[in-house]
DNA sequence: CATGAATGAGACTTCATTCAT
DNA sequence: AATGAATGAAGTCTCATTCAT
């Protein structure tokens, strides 16, 4: 396993905040140099690029992200009550970021198919999300609908600065669980 | 009637391609004005800054896709084949455009809050579209479900660089349509 | 003598607020236009240069000038009165416009040799101002002094951003008139 | 002790002689670093704006103007012969420079009150001057119409390009010393 | 492993002025 | 005499990255 320096660490946190705040390209290496408390070259030896810091980003951001929507559905018994808490933590997720979005989804609006690297991290991500919903839910189907439906809540709470899309996506949520087929 | 110039006609068709393709933010003004063979200048008497640009490409773009989307679901007779035409559309402009995606979503997640000019008409784009929704569906509670799936279809598409997430959220539309509440 | 139009007569007046402001060279023709309200070609059909309004607009502030320094020494009796009108009068203009100092002594600063035509309209105005002193005083040395004392208060009060150096040139003034050589 | 890199002490060297030869605002970053062969990041990396260039620059020349003022005064053995030193030095520096007068009230002219930062560099010059001169010239009034005649020498020589400004204040320099009181 | 000075290309914007109408 | 769209050079400043130490 390999040994997380001081350095790194600092780099990584300070790049998590400000990628999701001001998005990929408004943040400035400098920024983040100055931030971090790190030498430019010190910042360099541990990432060649803006693009693999952003990869390496947004691998723990995707390692971060199931760790909290594992232990959120982990304790409720039943599959109305798991979707609930997911789209409930949205909710909650939205009100404390104000309303910035997903970091996955905004990063790759970005940088569209320019960067590979950064658009595979990003599908490996939703990838895994989309299964973990299939994990919770057996029908592929409605595992499918409910995952776009909590794709559609972050995106839109973001583009109306507001959390009905969420509770709208939750209620629906619930209404395809019930179905019969 | 205000005669449109041709400097400011060929700055926007420029800009329309450039900021889809490429992203506001790596869109440079330099480029803009070398692709649309105007001068800098020129380019500023238009529009005053990048922001403004980017408000109005985005009023025009929210009029184009409108217009086309009127035209689309006019001809069809029930609500299924209008859903059914909105989402063919929308699989048939990502082949065309190589699953860049939505050009307001992506600009607002490129721009997140910061500038609240771009932000409100991505904002006036996207209630209009949840109105056209609303007018093609009696049932608001359905309509918005719908809106919401059409949305994440523009994201996802271009997430998994595929069309799956359209024929999905296609077939997911027309079922909930079908349903009796 | 020349029919000044509406449009000259409301150029030169923004003119002469924005260049005392703000500075000739940070003051651009398009402001000018702007707050003149003028069409651009308008302008410069009255004004071929800058560099050709800035000399308009210095001859018109000297005479402007002149008539004042005039109109307040007139009244006055003897010498020491007229002085101490002058020195009042500066420290009243500069309580008014806020310690900009003097007009052309700031061009003067500005443009250096650069402008000749610029340079000779100044020399013209402070080799008149000179004059001015001359004919209020007979003796020569002390009137070339206390000129050089006028000059000096315009100066400093605008460094200082304070009226003690109007105050302290105004007591030196009258000191040198009542030395009896 | 902090080491001054060669690229800094070429563009303060550049700096010094563009700001006063053509002014402050008709010298742009770009000749700047043009004629110090600096590239344009290297210069924003020790100045971060035009105008803390003009601070640091307004500071060094304060101090280089100060030395020579001491050198050419402390060997002088009474006031009269001082006053004489520092008028002369004047005239001569006037003829090695055509004229440009006095970087600092040029450039205060400039910027008026549009900028606090050079505004308080200059004041802190000028009042360092003014206790110069009343270090030389016990009676306060005295030191402070001489700093005066000073001062206005430095402007007055730049209006009419010529000496006898300077001139005439070292005579009245001198005979403000022998006045009785 | 750490440092920070240095880089050149490019960012957005404004300048004084001209031209066809 | 008046208009405003159009110009190209120049403005200040930031970018991601490399280098010698």
């Amino acid at each position: 396993m390999k040994t997380e320096s001081k350095v790194r660490r600092r780099i990584l946190e300070t790049t998590g905040q400000l990628f999701y705040r001001q998005g990929y390209q408004s943040t400035g290496i400098n920024q983040i140099i100055a931030e971090s408390g790190v030498a430019k070259a010190s910042f360099y030896s541990h990432f060649p690029t803006k693009e693999d810091l952003c990869a390496t980003y947004l691998k723990l951001e995707s390692d971060a992200w199931f760790t909290i929507l594992k232990r959120i559905t982990l304790d409720e018994k039943n599959i109305d009550n798991k979707l609930d808490a997911l789209f409930n933590h949205l909710i909650e997720f939205h009100a404390e970021h104000r309303f910035r979005g997903c970091a996955f989804l905004n990063i790759r609006a970005e940088v569209g198919s320019s960067s590979p690297k950064i658009a595979q991290e990003i599908l490996t991500h939703k990838t895994r999300l989309l299964n973990f919903f299939h994990s919770l839910i057996p029908n592929e189907k409605k595992a499918k609908h409910i995952y776009v439906l909590y794709e559609a809540a972050l995106m839109e709470c973001q583009v109306f600065s507001a959390n009905w899309p969420a509770e709208e996506a939750r209620e629906f949520a619930l209404e395809i669980i019930k179905l019969d087929h």
